[in-house]
DNA sequence: TTGAAAGCGCTAACAG
DNA sequence: CTGTTAGCGCTTTCAA
């Protein structure tokens, strides 16, 4: 590897000119058998490496995306990144991981990065609190992709999953169960995600006319403190026979002051959370989870944006288009 | 934002050259206060962002670096994913995050990718079965840092654990414990960190006047699945009295088979491992471990990475600089 | 303090 | 089937 080895320098060597090799590399079948595998071999020995930075610049094409998550150290994000790398390396893509930290400036500044690189798409699990920027990087020719939450009042592809569902199940489930006390640890109101787990709570109740104490609901931010804060509210102020948590370090947070209570469930407690991180059947007994499906909304989303990609400039014509997954609610031993 | 609006459209409404359009940029100072404040009015005004691609072009730099590490699923990558990225985005760095899953099939495409692309650096975790191109791409001039695995004949930054140290502490300790039938599952000897934490493994029993049974040395791959196949072989083949456990995913392979066979440690058997994810603390009884400074290794890296990509070309004159830090046990309550 | 112009490495008409 | 040439958007000499 040697950078001042270019196509003018495989040209030279080859006795034809730069735009022979460009053809060589890119549309083979435009050259002539003889003349190309002069070229590759020279390519080869001489171990030239095309130069993307000129080819992105020339093409207008960066064959990069964005990827633009809130956390992380959330098994979520991971398991999703992985299904976006996959499908990224598929189409021969380098992908952009960036963590905004649910911050809304760190969000505005990685935004405005991509797009001065040139990203050809993004993936983001929204703040939603930028949505002036949102519109702007859509109107400007980028595909987006919101995955997990969405933003109302822009117009984007979407791959979220069925939260009001998951959740009403999982409620009726408990309720059913013969949990009649269900603390739930709620997300933001503000998130989507946080607001629509919550409607399942509440429609799980009066599906079975099981009323609903408020004081059972505790808003948290979805960090591990939070969910640490609530989950000893909720003991230590309310008669609770289950702890319902709306997703993993919140359930992290719960999970330890259980512990330091010297709590079991599910003798002592029904606990069930949302997410399905591998540490759920680490612990004892086993951790009934909300698992989504993380990689397919990873790869999903990914696909969508190619799909995108790959139109040019006259997939604007098309609508945008939502997928809904499917949340499994996973029964262990700890309801 | 509207990729059409570029730096000569700019000039234009500002009534200025290019020039001084990118030299009110980049270098203020050049620039008569009045016209550079009219510049910069427009440039707010219009929204225009500076197309990185063409920059990166002409000054020959790209304004991200790459790192490479072996598995997307282990805590100890993302805290130092996280290092890196902290020190990269002071730098007004962007980073590629590539997941080799320690195939050197996959490690040797992104190494050419992030080749091609140009990067001003790269830190990586090596599979250690590429050392040509390792060696390749830092002949090219690209300022290259290993971490936690050093490759031996290749000559680059690197940061790395005292491995050997940590380990022989950890089972000193284990062994001054009362604890005489340690069972090891180990990483690869081929691999620098399994080698080194075997080495400690010998050199405590050593120390101690302990003899060794080399069939409580069982050699893993670092996989969840080795971890519980490896403590299948130690708890039904083998009188042991404590597990000892080289990586965070063997851990839990391993903590998956305890759990099975209803074993409870310290009572039953003592368990140490090495990582300290945060799971370490989610199961009852609380873990011990031997932590990584995780976040340190990433930021080390990185700043080490930047002090040569700052240096220019000039860095080749510098010797390489290898930084080893230390682990710290962490006793909870398995041993 | 500013402008003109060359050129980074590549692709894509267009012409032959 | 191949070559010539313009030009992507920017920085940077050189000259004024």
């Amino acid at each position: 590897m040697n950078p001042k080895i270019n196509i003018t320098e495989i040209a030279k060597q080859a006795g034809v000119s730069i735009a022979t090799v460009s053809r060589a590399i890119n549309d083979p079948a435009l050259v002539k058998t003889e003349t190309r595998e002069r070229i590759l071999d020279i390519i080869k020995s001489t171990n030239y490496k095309i130069n993307y930075v000129a080819k992105n610049l020339r093409t207008n094409k960066s064959y990069s995306i964005g990827l633009i998550y809130t956390s992380v150290l959330m098994v979520f994000y991971h398991v999703i990144s992985k299904g976006v790398e996959d499908i990224a390396i598929k189409n021969s893509y380098n992908v952009f991981f960036c963590n905004s930290g649910d911050d809304p400036v760190k969000e505005n500044d990685y935004l405005s990065l991509l797009y001065e690189k040139r990203v050809d798409g993004i993936i983001i699990s929204p703040t939603g609190k930028n949505d002036d920027i949102y519109k702007n990087i859509i109107s400007s020719g980028i595909p987006v992709c919101f995955f997990d939450r969405n933003v109302r009042g822009v117009t984007a592809d979407g791959v979220f999953v069925d939260n009001r569902k998951g959740s009403r199940q999982a409620v009726e489930y408990l309720l059913k169960k013969g949990y009649q006390k269900i603390g739930f640890i709620s997300g933001p109101k503000r998130i989507m995600t946080g607001n629509e787990r919550l409607k399942g709570y509440m429609e799980a109740h009066e599906a079975l006319g099981v009323g609903v104490n408020k004081k059972l609901i505790q808003e948290g931010d979805y960090q591990y403190e939070s969910g640490y804060r609530c989950a000893k509210e909720l003991l230590d102020n309310n008669k609770i026979d289950a702890l319902y948590i709306a997703n993993e370090p919140m359930a992290a947070g719960a999970l330890q002051l259980v512990n330091e209570k010297g709590l079991r469930f599910p003798k002592d407690i029904g606990f069930l959370m949302w997410d399905d991180p591998y540490w759920a059947t680490l612990v004892r007994p086993n951790i009934s989870t909300i698992a989504q499906p993380c990689y397919t909304i990873g790869t999903t989303a990914a696909e969508l944006l190619f799909k995108k990609i790959d139109k040019g400039d006259s997939y604007m014509d098309k609508d945008s288009i939502t997928i809904t997954l499917n949340t499994s609610l996973v029964i262990r031993d700890s309801t």
